[in-house]
DNA sequence: TATTGTTATACTCTATAACTATA
DNA sequence: TATAGTTATAGAGTATAACAATA
C-alpha cells in the first residue's frame, strides 16, 4: 500500500466535497450520454419524470420546479409535445394555463427511461458490494435531506443539451 | 418512521447516480458562491491549485487536463495573470511554449482557497458525524478510482462562470 | 511540415423584457 | 390590474478554424 503516496498531497483528491461534485458531473455526463440514445436530453428525460409524479401542474409552476425561466420552458415543452410525449390542456376553471401531463407514448418512453436509470445505476455503482451501494444512498439522502434539497429534482436539468 | 411513504415511489428521490448528480450540482453551486468572495471562479480556483500542483506545464497542457479548447484558456489565463497570480514564462528550450506557474501572490490566495475549502466541506457534510464522513470519503474514492476520474481534476471547470 | 499560442468569427445558449389572452 | 403563456431580442458563452511564431 502507497501509504505515503496517498498522504503526499492531502487536499489533492479533495474532501467529500470535491469529489460528490467530480461524480457528479461524471454521472450526469454518462447518464446524458445514455438518454442520447432515447433521443432525449437529461432535462428532457427530468420533466417526463417529473410529470409523471405530479400530472396537471401548469407550466410556470413546472417552469418553476426545474429552475429554468419560463419562457425557456415553452419550447422545450414544444418539443416533447411534438413527438407526442406530452400533451397541454386548457384547464377548464381557467383558460390561461395549461396543464400539462404525459401522453401513452410518453409513459412508455418513460418506462424505457427506468430500464436504462437502472443500468446507469448499475454501472456507476460496480466498485461497490450491495451492502456498500445502499450505505452510500443513505449517507447522500441524510445530506440531501440536511442541505434542503427537494427530491427528484436537480439543477442540472436547467442545461438543455 | 414513515417507511410507507419511503417505499411509495420507489425511484421518486433517484439511487446513488442521481444522489450524486444532485448533490454534486448542489456543492458546485455552494462552492462557486464561496469563492466568489474571493473574486474566482470554480475553474480559476482550479487552475490554481493544479499550478500548485503541476508547476511548469504549457497552456495546452493545462488546457487538456481542464477539458477546454486552447483557444478559451488564453483568455481565461489573461484573467489571472492580469491580477498578478499567474505567470508566463517563455521555456527556454522551446520558445514556442509559455510554462505557466503561480506567483507569491498566487501561492497566497491558494492559501485562501484551502480556507474556503476547508469550510466548504464542513458545510456540506455537517449531517454527519466525523466516522461517517470518512465512510462516505472512502466509498466516493472507491467509485472514482473505478470509473477511471482523475484525482483533482473535474469537468465542471469547463464552465467559467 | 508540425506545433504553440493567439485571434477572429460564427453559433449556441440564456435571460430580460415586450406582447396576447384570459382573469 | 395581474397572471399564464408566448415571442423577440440582445447578450454572454462556446467552439471551430484561420493566423503568426517557432520548431
Amino acid at each position: 500500500m502507497s501509504t505515503e503516496r496517498e498522504n503526499e498531497h492531502p487536499a489533492s483528491r479533495g474532501g467529500a466535497a470535491f469529489l460528490l461534485a467530480q461524480l457528479g458531473a461524471h454521472a450526469a455526463q454518462r447518464f446524458a450520454d445514455r438518454v442520447a440514445e432515447l433521443e432525449l436530453t437529461p432535462a428532457q428525460a427530468g420533466l417526463l419524470r417529473l410529470l409523471a409524479q405530479a400530472p396537471g401542474h401548469s407550466q410556470r409552476e413546472l417552469a418553476d420546479m426545474l429552475g429554468m425561466p419560463p419562457s425557456r420552458f415553452v419550447p422545450f415543452a414544444d418539443g416533447l409535445q411534438e413527438r407526442g410525449l406530452i400533451e397541454r390542456r386548457r384547464k377548464p376553471g381557467d383558460r390561461r394555463v395549461h396543464a400539462l401531463r404525459l401522453t401513452d407514448e410518453g409513459m412508455e418512453l418513460l418506462a424505457r427511461l427506468r430500464t436504462v436509470a437502472r443500468a446507469h445505476e448499475e454501472d456507476v455503482c460496480q466498485a461497490l458490494s450491495p451492502d456498500e451501494h445502499q450505505q452510500l444512498i443513505g449517507l447522500l439522502r441524510r445530506i440531501a435531506d440536511q442541505q434542503r434539497l427537494t427530491p427528484g429534482v436537480h439543477v442540472g436539468y436547467r442545461r438543455l443539451r
